[in-house]
DNA sequence: TTGAGAAGAGAAAACCTTTTCTCATGCAGT
DNA sequence: ACTGCATGAGAAAAGGTTTTCTCTTCTCAA
């Protein structure tokens, strides 16, 4: 079913057929509806490679993603193609491990595809994607990695989101807030414990680990095992500590939320909401970051004018049981 | 940088520039030399819009998925991306919810731009896409998901699966084995189940509830508080399900994996690694089955004759420490 | 009645590549 | 010296669409 098809059906040219589909062009109204009418009852869909060819416009965009189990993907990327579907953008998914090799490969591929644009991401923001990304014929977009010089970088503002959840703690009547956090090289990391040290002060040490439960069972045994008072509210690095932090203080028969109130990061859905109590944690509002980055690279692509640098998205609380209290008063 | 570009440093003809890069047609063999250096110097892609108009064949094929989660459909499309790269083909990825619009959109947006072929995929193997593919000019394989009449549908081989569990934990020594699974209305909780029975016997009962962590522990209440003999082992329906298990048993002073073994399914790493102490887990390798997919539906692509029906792949056996033993002997 | 202008529609070029066909050259064989 | 053939290379069409340009016809005003 080419165009070929609707003008002999409606016996009219080629170019009228055209015309009268994309609105564009002199012809009469009937001629035009017509030819509309004929193109759907045949059901003509344009041939988008011929079209492309033509307009330079492939509608198509390249996402170039180094984080193979997706926890941090797979919110960007839904919210990419949520923010593209409807101006008829499709997303290639190019999953590239570490691998500078294919992902050299991956972006040929894509350019020979003559992709609109791409969008870089990635499973850390202060680590770059093993590809150079920063001469390529099309507009980059780097959501959630970092970008190069004179790019566009969206990224989570996780200063703010640490504040959110120290300052919210605090509202609680929590007072001394201790922060058991990822290691110490995660810029992040880095980040959210300095937000954290500017509201919760240094009345508790910020114990740098790994990011996993058990570092959170650990951690809790430290500070328990230390003679002292003990903290009534723990800010954690992400979920999965934090996760290990509540079994921990569960086994150790403290109360949580009434004894101590715990925060997460990352609001992973799955393990927040499975923990028992559930989490409060902070959401980094990734796919509100990748619907940005896909009208990004859009407008990029269309040769509307965004100005380069590096922009922070806000968290948000997303507030379950592990802290008591209700949702955010405001 | 086109062809013509190339054709004109070389200082021939289109049609020879062509066929010297593609290996084609007759020229002197320093003709054919000099015209492919010269493209690799002026950095010479073809482009692949202007090749698939002509060849009828984009290099793209379309993933379909309702599972935005993820869990399932990552590993699926990395095995797809996998076995595809090598072929220069591109994967769309098109995240449908449960929406049958927004299906239908991505699918005719797929077709608009001549995708080779389409793999549908899902999060239940039960279960259809909310968007009908059984009369598609282009080739559909069902990976993971109910297929259609007269398809090309890969599944896991959950029997299989479940008896590699339940035969480990007999080899093990295991002889009251229990069963602590999904809902009864998914299809593999039953096969897995009817699986179970055939190798457990009927000494202990299949309990069915939900996907969820909370049932694992519950379940475990409800058997440890009935009077009589304790199984000394649990087969499990899904990881998460085997987490609440094994924290349950701990919590009730059961040791895992001296007392009681526990077997999960999935082998979700993540949840599977950090459980205390590692589950071991069925691995329905997933990845195998996106690969297999992929190369299946280009096959299809290119004509090559594929018997359609079910295709089952066997599951594997991810022994860590929650059953004791080592690894499987065979 | 003639001229200008607009309206409606088609022809053709362009996008980039591949492929088939044709042409020219040179060489070997008679 | 002439025929036949192989070799090398170019011309042109094809693929489906959009866009510019041209052409015809009609209406209205002078």
């Amino acid at each position: 079913m080419t165009i070929h098809d609707v003008a002999a059906a409606a016996g009219v040219s080629i170019s009228t057929a055209s015309k009268a589909l994309n609105n564009t062009g002199r012809m009469g109204a009937e001629t035009r509806e017509r030819v509309k009418r004929i193109a759907g009852e045949i059901g003509f869909r344009p041939n988008a490679l011929a079209r492309g060819l033509l307009s330079k416009r492939s509608f198509t965009i390249g996402l170039l993603t180094n984080d193979t189990y997706g926890r941090f993907t797979l919110p960007v990327m839904a919210g990419i193609s949520e923010a593209l579907v409807d101006h008829g953008v499709s997303v290639f998914l190019c999953a590239i491990e570490d691998d500078p090799a294919l992902g050299q490969i991956h972006v040929d591929a894509m350019l020979d595809k003559q992709v609109d644009g791409i969008i870089a991401s990635g499973k850390r923001l202060d680590r770059r994607l093993p590809v150079d990304l920063s001469s390529l014929p099309v507009p980059v977009v780097y959501a959630f990695t970092e970008g190069s010089e004179n790019s566009v970088t969206l990224r989570s503002d996780d200063a703010q989101g640490a504040r959110l959840a120290v300052e919210w703690l605090a509202k609680l009547g929590r007072r001394r807030i201790a922060h058991i956090t990822g290691p110490e090289d995660f810029f992040s990391v880095r980040e959210r414990a300095s937000a954290y040290r500017e509201v919760a002060g240094d009345a508790e040490p910020v114990l740098y680990g790994i990011w996993a439960e058990s570092w959170g069972h650990e951690a809790v045994g430290s500070i328990w095992d230390r003679p002292g008072e003990k903290p009534d509210a723990i800010f954690c690095g992400n979920d999965q500590i934090a996760r290990g932090v509540v079994d921990a203080l569960r086994e150790r028969g403290v109360r949580v939320p009434e004894d101590v109130s715990v925060v997460g990061f990352d609001n992973w859905e799955i393990l927040a909401a499975q923990t028992r109590p559930p989490l409060t944690s902070i959401d980094m509002g990734l796919k509100e970051l990748g619907r940005e980055a896909g009208l990004t690279v859009l407008a990029l692509a269309e040769g509307r004018p965004v100005e380069p640098g590096v922009r922070k998205l806000p968290c948000r609380l997303v507030v379950r049981q592990s802290c008591g209290g209700m949702s955010p008063t405001e």
